[in-house]
DNA sequence: TGTGCAGGCTCAACCGATTGATCTTGAGGA
DNA sequence: TCCTCAAGATCAATCGGTTGAGCCTGCACA
């Protein structure tokens, strides 16, 4: 193993120029004029030596890091991976690099300080975890942040999906079929998409001249799912429908109803917020309503990039939202 | 919002001491021999500004980035989820954070370039993608890489699990059921962790007296084992039971059997490796082997921190390997 | 009174790249 | 012949911490 470390100093010697001309080339300088031959021979010397610059140094001078940071609650949350995959095309385009980090470490806190001064140049904060005292922390490092999927109290500094539309299509489609007892499935209490999606669903259902059918929160995993759908199904007149606030929780949630000895969607149709590869091959396959989370996480890092520090952002996510019927809806008996 | 940008210096001339003094007390240099009240002005110095030390500029100078790497196929896969989780933990420990990266974005060595040279003290591999070049690449630039749940070819630089002794698990488990015509859901051909979960398989069928039964590749992921599933169903003396060698696949697989109007496990018994959350809510629930994916990432960070340059790592992870039974395996009819 | 020594700090070089200021050379014009 | 100017390249300060070497001061001991 060849231990090289070439820095500009070894480019500059064998191609006999300064070392400020060599970081010139490289960063293609527009106010440098230069021979075509020297040019040429400082990207050979570069090519041959296998020169990369030292990002360390770099971001010391340039106060730039080229890096963003993400922070999420789960990894294990498939919702999320969509999100990363985004902004991870997203950065590599602004030839940034992504460090993620998540609720399931030291949290927050612990993470911005593993990062220390300067190691990033923004954070995208998915999902939950808004504790204001970690925000002035941010502002006082001087980060920009950008929440994803969640407004923040104070400020106006995030980017959202548009939930409330969402849980219309959905709550459409299940009206559509003849239901009239439509229940809601909700995400936990407190956090904002939940509580967008549950307007949504209360606005469809007043469009439809049906009364708000019952309500239950839950936590975005199958078990807080199963544990809410078992609770739904045990009302003396269960709904014929369920409208699912998060593509895990209905994971649970059907097999709660498969518990109960009832079928889907015969007994009841089930449709959820967020779609998955998985969503395919459950049983049955489920309705979901598709996001644009890759759009989310793209987009985000776009404004970390573009964002002057004290702007801010308030944007509902203009991507492509639409209902993905498969075999977990079908009119009511 | 504040900008403050506090420097080392900043800390020294409120603290009235010298910045190597600042240095000394708040890295915890032993060497350091100071009077207990000029350090508690330092420290008061440091909490009154916020002072937090400059990554880069600590980087350049000691040429360690307190950052690791980790390249993976694809985030939406959850077994990865459990990786990074344990990475992340571990990496922590160390004081340092991790960055992840994906062959979804521009590959390997597209990451590399971004990061460049020094950004990292370290790379994790997990999963496939092994091309030589880049490891030549990556041994240039002097990072220390190591490749989770996957042998390199030239180089010992490897941490994997025992899959050959998940797969007798989970065949044996067959067995004892009473099953003897038991297929095998391979994963990728060439792919490293497949071959050694079709060695376990096969070994186990030899230990129990049995012949090998039908097998087939598949990808890790649903749409894989969907295809796979379909082929095995559709021979002329389909198998009662398949030791499916992801659970991915055994999504897609599931899903076939549906399909072919088949019951699990009336008719054909499953088990996977790998367990998730997700397993107990598919209808059935799956059985699968739990395999200590965390641990993977944890040692995998471990090593990384400790390892010389050149030694060579070649190690069977010796972590808890359990067969979590559910209602997707059940004697023969 | 001088010497030795250690405790408690300070000095300053250095890590590697960036960038505004400056120098050199040769051509063209007066 | 002298001056101007621009192209083409170099100089050197700078980013913020780290760290080995060195500098004071005061006390103990002879």
């Amino acid at each position: 193993m060849k231990r090289a470390r070439v820095t500009l100093a070894d480019v500059a010697a064998l191609a006999k120029v300064d070392r400020a001309v060599v970081s010139r080339v490289v960063n293609n300088d527009p106010a440098l004029s230069i021979r075509p031959e020297t040019r040429e021979r400082v990207l050979a010397a570069v090519a041959q030596l296998g020169y990369r610059p030292n990002a360390a140094a770099r971001s010391l001078r340039t106060a730039r890091a080229h890096m963003f940071g993400l922070f999420l609650p789960d990894f294990a949350n498939p919702v999320y991976a969509e999100i990363i995959k985004g902004a991870e095309a997203a950065a590599a385009g602004l030839g940034c690099v992504l460090v993620t980090g998540s609720s399931t470490g030291a949290g927050l806190g612990g993470y911005m300080d593993l990062l220390g001064q300067g190691r990033i140049d923004g954070l995208l904060l998915a999902g939950a975890e808004g504790e204001s005292e970690l925000i002035a922390q941010l502002d006082r490092m001087a980060v920009p942040w950008i929440m994803l999927n969640r407004r923040s109290p104070a400020v106006k500094r995030y980017v959202i999906l548009d939930d409330e539309r969402a849980a219309r299509l959905a709550v459409e489609h299940l009206v559509g079929l003849g239901h009239r007892r439509i229940a809601h499935l909700a995400g936990p209490e407190g956090a904002d998409t939940a509580l967008r999606r549950s307007a949504g669903w209360r606005a469809a259902m007043r469009d439809a001249g049906l009364p708000d059918g019952p309500i239950v929160a839950a936590d975005y995993t199958p078990a807080g799912g199963a544990a809410a759908m078992a609770a739904l199904l045990a009302a003396p007149e269960p709904p014929t429908a369920v409208f699912v606030a998060n593509v895990a929780s209905a994971i649970g949630a059907m097999e709660s109803v498969r518990e109960a000895g009832l079928d889907i969607p015969r007994d009841v149709s089930m449709v959820a917020v967020h779609d998955l590869d998985l969503a395919s091959y459950l049983a049955p396959p489920l309705t979901t309503v598709r996001m644009p989370l890759a759009e989310l996480g793209r987009r985000g890092v776009e404004l970390l990039g573009s964002l002057k520090p004290d702007d801010s952002v308030a944007e509902v996510l203009d991507g492509p939202i639409e209902l993905i019927a498969r075999r977990s809806t079908a009119p009511p008996r």
